[in-house]
DNA sequence: CAGCGAAAGTAAACACCGTTCACTCAAATG
DNA sequence: CATTTGAGTGAACGGTGTTTACTTTCGCTG
């Protein structure tokens, strides 16, 4: 019947879900590298060969890691972000942003594996995750929707050295987004991922020790790029509601 | 004689520069975990265990690797600049930062090794570099060395959001660089970075296609801070040409 | 309930990898 | 010339991913 096949099925799941708690284990314990389905196998006591009976290769078995893992950190930020009571789209910003933070701190193993260099064999992963549907693009999701917040509230901060037109033709297919949104989600979310990653690889041990202030500045800096609630009928462009605000860009400056 | 000993030490270096050629040339064809010992020998038609004569370890190899392209790409830069007749410092900066990224296209293997995260074993090499000989930091000097004639200047870039006391509680014990300057280089090399690690390491191909918009919007955005040449002398506090200038910071926005 | 068939697991093998040890051989040194 | 030093070899150990053929176990069905 379907219903012990159902239970079937389900062991077949535990243990998939034994296999990628193990892996994940090594990866704490070891990095990124030091996942390995023969350590896995002897740790179930089992053959390594038998794990092929649940995973094509270890390369898949990674990137199910890694999409496991983008959720969780979603999950994590999203959580975060509805424990905080505050409705303002830049506060939920900063809340989502510094969750993230902390969960890459604290688990640094797995925040070196999905927002580090793909490993070899990796990399398709991150080519099929063009669309939406992707653990990774879902992740970003979140930080553009207080985004659109602030376009609707006509909020939204400018970016005037941007090349709006070049960047559109450099969109994927799926923008629905107006591009003032992409650009300052962008243009954001790259200064987060510039400081978190900076601290996260080592790459300031030389410069400096604790990099907490310079994520806090990037932070404010983008709170006060926002303009507040009230200045919004205050511009002087008609900022409508729901209507796309076309940015006024200044000439960009030659260098 | 030391002449005959010289000889041999010349073909002993030589062989060593064959090996990290060859260690570079699988860097470039399978990435950072690609380098291997054993493949090394075999393309110089040697035994693995004759490597260990001149390298003592596989990481060690890969740390040499390591200082070699940092020293290899801050050249780059240096020359990039010293091209370039324009003295002005945001300019240097802008084409040391153009070089900068152009070099890391164009290697992105080795800028991988270089700017992601530290393999396994070579954790020690990032950790020991925290002395200023180190070829990170001194890539990173080419990039401070403009930002102090800005400061001479009086035309340093204010960071009015960035927690001075804080930040200067966290650098190591070689800053004799004053806090402003090291504030606006740290929060602008990881502005930098970000952008490159962003799209080096794939981390948003599904959101765009193409950095180079944004690459240059973080160029434009720095050089919009430093304020022109003339304008020094009309900012309303003296800025005097070679006394610590007291950055006039604000109370850091309650977030 | 017996038996069939699919799924799960095993053993062995292949081709790699880093590293070590004992050994040879040639070359530079005294 | 004898000797010491350095370079290189070959084999081995333990580790890895992956495949293949084989065996066992367990659920379903006749």
């Amino acid at each position: 019947m379907s219903d012990t096949s159902h239970r079937r099925e389900r062991l077949r799941e535990r243990t998939l879900t034994e296999i990628k708690d193990l892996a994940r284990a090594q990866l704490v314990a070891s990095g990124p590298s030091g996942i390995s389905l023969r350590a896995i196998a002897r740790d179930m006591g089992m053959t390594a060969a038998a794990l092929y009976r649940y995973v094509p290769a270890l390369d898949a078995l990674v990137i199910e890691l890694c999409t496991d893992l983008h959720n969780e950190v979603r999950i994590a930020c999203e959580a975060a972000r509805d424990a905080d009571p505050d409705p303002d789209p830049v506060r939920r910003l900063l809340v989502m942003a510094r969750e993230l933070r902390r969960w890459a701190l604290e688990h640094r193993p797995e925040a070196t594996l999905i927002f580090g260099p793909p490993l070899p064999g990796v990399e398709q992963f991150h080519q099929q995750c063009d669309d939406l549907q992707c653990a990774g693009a879902q992740l970003g999701q979140i930080f553009v929707a207080p985004l659109l917040e602030l376009w609707q509230a006509g909020r939204l901060p400018r970016v005037p050295h941007v090349d709006l037109d070049r960047l559109a033709g450099a969109l994927p297919a799926h923008g629905e987004l107006p591009i003032e949104v992409t650009a300052v989600f962008l243009t954001s979310w790259i200064r987060l991922y510039g400081v978190l990653a900076a601290e996260l690889f080592g790459q300031l041990t030389w410069a400096a020790t604790d990099t907490e202030p310079l994520f806090e500045a990037e932070l404010a800096f983008f709170a006060a790029q926002v303009p507040p609630t009230a200045a919004a009928a205050a511009a002087p462009s008609a900022a409508t509601l729901n209507e796309s605000r076309p940015q006024d860009r200044p000439e960009p400056a030659s260098l």
